[in-house]
DNA sequence: TAGATTGTTAATCGATTAACAATC
DNA sequence: TAGATTGTTAATCGATTAACAATC
């Protein structure tokens, strides 16, 4: 097995490269046996240049005149991304959101298994999902215990921080943030936070500029 | 007044603005009645020359020595972002996931209105939510009818784009797209998507470098 | 062979950061 | 006045795109 280093995946990299794999794979298999990178390029409104250099980052497997075999293609994407082995993680603060995320069953398909959600809400212990959702008490323990390195925050702004810090002080190491707050973490860290508000500010941009007009 | 042109405001720096504006509410109002970009900058991990950058091209409110005044820099990026005027929206594909963004109150804080629901399963017609939830063959109808410009999406991928298209035959300039799939517009047209995989790929590739040393 | 395609080097473009003059 | 701060011009950095040689 060739192991593709993949340590110059740029972040602009990763975004895409999860892209091209959604896309190869709604492919209907009888046809498209191979593909070429100006296929893949205009399907989703890309260049073919940038498409051929993230697709030689990743894969050893073009050829010229013929393009990537798919199925292949999609194995090296598969694993640059490190999607066929699994990560646990844990997500703190079960209400619509984290609820709606822990039941969410495509997660598996990423390689990601949240393994248990924790609440300071009693009520919430008990009715539930297929997962566990235990008292925000036990968090600690559990997270050290199983060795826990990605944890995925859902609670308000005002305990995000909190949550954060005693999750890096159990080993976490790279938080995935839905509460709108900025979050202050030691090197090493990852924190990456999804913004409703920076997405609607691009929506509300545009609407501007069409008024303008 | 004055009206402070925003029409060269980068995607990036539109990423951006709502970010200062939740920290700068985030402040206790007593104290810091003024504020420096450096103390913005340090608090968010950002450049402070980016920032003053990014407040120059929003507000004339800086003042050497002095900083910002932080009521009016609040202010200057509400209207720069159009937060202080209301757009209607429609949602489409009332899952988990859309009943969650329907029954969220912060969107209001964003100067976004979901008017109404759409979903094809009958179940989901009578319980619900404060708004309401339509058959989608009503979709069309109230969208031309209401002259809604914004839709968001919340269906399976499958029909995300007979969706998208059926919007934007309806008169919708803006698509928030949170199906897993690409979808193609005309120009003039903006698609904004929320893309999980391409976030978890991200949360993955540290973690391989975590491993690597 | 000619055409289609990959992969890479060089050029361009845009965004971030550094340097610095202006100023309260 | 001196120090802190803004705003802008120039330099740097990184990402995208163009040009082109290699090749099945």
């Amino acid at each position: 097995m060739v192991k593709v280093t993949n340590s110059r995946l740029t972040i602009q990299m990763l975004r895409r490269l999860p892209k091209y794999l959604q896309y190869l794979k709604s492919l209907p298999s009888e046809q498209n046996i191979t593909i070429s990178a100006t296929t893949i390029a205009r399907a989703m409104d890309l260049n073919d240049v940038q498409v051929r250099k993230d697709l030689a980052s990743i894969s050893n497997n073009g050829k010229p005149k013929v393009g990537y075999e798919r199925e292949v293609l999609i194995n090296d994407l598969q694993n640059a991304l490190g999607w066929s082995n699994n990560d646990d993680a844990v997500l703190v603060g079960t209400g619509k959101l984290g609820k709606t995320l822990m039941d969410y069953e495509g997660l598996k398909n990423y390689g990601l298994n949240i393994v248990a959600g924790f609440d300071n809400d009693p009520t919430v212990w008990e009715r539930s999902t297929n997962r566990s959702i235990f008292p925000m008490e036990k968090m600690e323990d559990l997270v050290s215990r199983m060795g826990i390195r990605i944890g995925i925050i859902t609670v308000p702004a005002s305990c995000a921080q909190d949550v954060c810090d005693k999750l890096v002080n159990c080993g976490v190491k790279a938080i995935w943030n839905f509460s709108p707050t900025h979050l202050n973490v030691p090197d090493g860290v990852l924190v990456h936070s999804e913004n409703l508000a920076s997405s609607i500010a691009l929506l509300m941009n545009h609407m501007n500029q069409v008024d303008q007009q």
